[in-house]
DNA sequence: AGCGGAACCTGTCGGC
DNA sequence: TGCCGACAGGTTCCGC
């Protein structure tokens, strides 16, 4: 589900319910999702939100950190303490102004992981930079693209490239592009590099505008939906006419994941 | 090192 | 109606 915008928007949320409430208690229902007991952050504070790429970093009261990351189908939602239970929720943290924190996982790839805050440098040190810093430029990408073999659309999804790329905005990010997503790495115009730059920044600020894309499970911290589906111009087009040319959307299958895009105005 | 494919889970949808 | 395979916003591991 969810790539940089959505995770974004997921922390705009959380930034308005959870700052400065103590966690009270915490309620694991579900094996697997953590890399240890939760107990040592009960009593401690929600401090500060960042975000690395997707995942979302709880600084606490305390040298422990705690990181999320929703996969595919991971939600954070903040409800009442007496609002019902549903069948997906994973782990619940009861905070000290009656509402809970809610992670919600249908397929339990997500995680929650308490590190020491020692450790963050080293848990982020392989992945590449976020799209708005200067560090992605050009002459960064032609290094890192010029020997490359495999396809540019399998290239932005790779995190240790740029971070916060998924499988809707990379077809998204290489129609605004114009450039074809079977195109490798190597072959790549210097030219080219700047557009790609230019279009990821583009598509992914419009949806952070929207508050992100909603195909099927994203939802935000309140339960709506985002918007940005409806702004989409190849992912999930198949078959449908290019609204820049009129040209019907194809779908291809790369290292297993569907890319969308229009033939005529790509390549 | 670079690359492709499987695995991790659960749900939904389309075809027969 | 029912079964079966394909597919879904991501990442990691394994083997060549």
């Amino acid at each position: 589900m969810p790539e940089l915008p959505e995770v974004q928007t997921v922390i705009d949320g959380l930034n308005q319910k959870i700052i400065n409430q103590t966690i009270s208690k915490i309620k694991v229902l579900r094996k697997g999702i953590t890399n240890c007991s939760l107990l040592p952050i009960v009593g401690e504070k929600f401090l500060k939100l960042d975000r690395r790429g997707k995942y979302i970093i709880f600084h606490l009261s305390s040298e422990l950190v705690m990181i999320g990351h929703l996969k595919m189908t991971g939600k954070f939602i903040v409800t009442s303490k007496y609002a019902k239970y549903h069948r997906h929720d994973r782990v619940i943290f009861f905070l000290g102004d009656q509402s809970k924190l809610i992670f919600n996982d249908i397929r339990c790839f997500g995680r929650l992981e308490l590190i020491d805050s020692a450790e963050l440098l080293e848990k982020f040190k392989n992945m590449g930079p976020e799209p708005w810093d200067s560090k992605y430029n050009p002459l960064y990408l032609k290094k890192k693209l010029e020997n490359r073999r495999i396809p540019i659309k399998t290239l932005l999804l790779d995190q240790n490239l740029v971070a916060g790329i998924g499988n809707i905005y990379a077809s998204e990010i290489l129609f605004e592009a114009g450039i074809h997503p079977e195109k490798p790495g190597y072959l790549i115009m210097a030219s080219e590099f700047k557009q790609i730059i230019k279009s990821t920044r583009k598509i992914l600020k419009q949806a952070l505008k929207y508050n992100g894309t909603t195909i099927s499970d994203f939802r935000r911290v309140d339960e709506k939906t985002g918007e940005f589906q409806n702004f989409l111009k190849v992912y999930g087009r198949q078959g449908l006419a290019c609204r820049i040319c009129g040209e019907k959307i194809q779908k291809l299958r790369q290292n297993q994941r569907s890319t969308f895009l229009c033939p005529s105005c790509q390549n």
